[in-house]
DNA sequence: AAGTCGGGGCC
DNA sequence: GGCCCAGACTT
């Protein structure tokens, strides 16, 4: 294909000389992969070195400890890539006698490396035609030929790769890969491509009707659910109740005033059917099961995560008959920055008392 | 299929 | 403030 020679020509002319594009070394090859994931090349590089020179090979990596290498992967975030970096070379070493194995069966079973990792290493080490779909090609193949399906959505996934093992084919798949994403990253960016130097500008669908920008086409996260969770406290003698949450949700395990979720705020009308829900709680968990979970704080800290909480009190006073008061409800809004720790919300519901 | 893991760069 | 980055993994 026409459009082919003419990135893989560019990229000769233009490449970065980046490390790893200098070796076919699997080792150096997995590693520069695993730094680079969802990773800015500028941001990665330091690391890549610092890791050569500790480790050298994947022998030496293989005998350090997740601690040291958790040390050097300080600040590059998603840690989980330097644990699984570790458990794949002590893999490879063992299993493999420190050889990379070279089939896509063998390579995807280790630990961190998915079809994009495995494609890479299989082009760049071994030389063989997988393409690597990242998310430079997927911008690029989609402005090149207008595709507007939704690049989030795994179905979509084989039309990318069809047209990218057509294009792949009679060309140097380390080139190609290298040249695909290095259009990607320099030219065809996310935000003011650069279409006056790209090499395949006059092949460009998304050029052609003035669309560069507006792909590719993501599919909408589905908006965030809102949670109600409107809490009691429920004076009795000297104290209160708390209850133990269950394990499946936020908080897990932690104590809370008793309490009802709903997926609206609740109009105070509510409040009274809600009340008898949770009066009907506390004696099942009294009679019934025996208290496990029941009265006291656990100090635990557990964080919220994406999901908008919205809190509220209702203080009642279980001497009396069952009442509740306005001026003692206080609303809590806990969003994702905030993270509040379940006992500081009820703390703060606590001190306002 | 959706949620989670992060720090940095860019508009 | 939102989106993106040489994605993988769990639920």
């Amino acid at each position: 294909m026409q459009n082919v020679l003419e990135i893989v020509t560019w990229y000769k002319n233009n490449l970065r000389d980046l490390p790893w594009r200098s070796t076919n070394d699997p080792y150096k090859i997995w590693l520069s992969e695993i730094i680079l994931q969802q990773t800015q090349v500028n941001q990665g590089l330091k690391y890549y070195y610092a890791f050569i020179e500790q480790y050298p090979d994947i022998q030496s990596l293989a005998n350090a400890d997740e601690q040291e290498v958790l040390k050097l992967w300080q600040g590059l975030g998603y840690y989980s890539r330097a644990r699984n970096l570790l458990k794949t070379a002590k893999l490879v070493a063992d299993k493999y006698h420190g050889i990379f194995p070279n089939s896509m069966e063998e390579i995807l079973k280790l630990p961190g490396i998915g079809q994009y990792t495995a494609s890479a290493i299989l082009s760049f080490a071994y030389n063989l035609p997988y393409p690597a779909l990242d998310g430079n090609v997927f911008r690029v193949i989609s402005r090149l030929y207008n595709i507007r399906l939704p690049i989030n959505e795994q179905k979509n996934r084989s039309v990318f790769l069809d047209i990218l093992n057509e294009m792949i084919q009679g060309v140097d798949p380390a080139q190609f890969n290298n040249a695909m994403m290095e259009l990607g990253a320099m030219v065809c960016k996310p935000d003011n491509p650069k279409c006056d130097i790209c090499p395949v500008s006059t092949f460009c669908q998304a050029k052609e009707l003035g669309c560069a920008s507006q792909l590719p086409v993501k599919a909408a996260k589905a908006a965030k659910k809102k949670r109600y969770f409107n809490f009691f406290y429920i004076k009795y003698q000297d104290g209160f109740y708390l209850i133990k949450r269950n394990e499946s949700d936020i908080w897990q395990n932690l104590f809370q005033l008793p309490m009802i979720e709903t997926n609206t705020e609740v109009d105070i009308s509510d409040v009274f059917t809600m009340l008898q829900e949770v009066v009907q709680l506390l004696w099942k968990e009294l009679l019934v099961s025996g208290a496990h979970d029941l009265c006291y704080l656990n100090s635990k800290k557990h964080l919220l995560t994406h999901q908008e909480i919205n809190a509220r009190f209702f203080e009642i006073n279980m001497k009396e008959k069952p009442t509740f008061k306005l001026e003692n409800c206080i609303w809590v809004n806990a969003d994702s920055k905030q993270n509040y720790p379940l006992p500081i919300l009820i703390e703060k519901f606590l001190l306002s008392l």
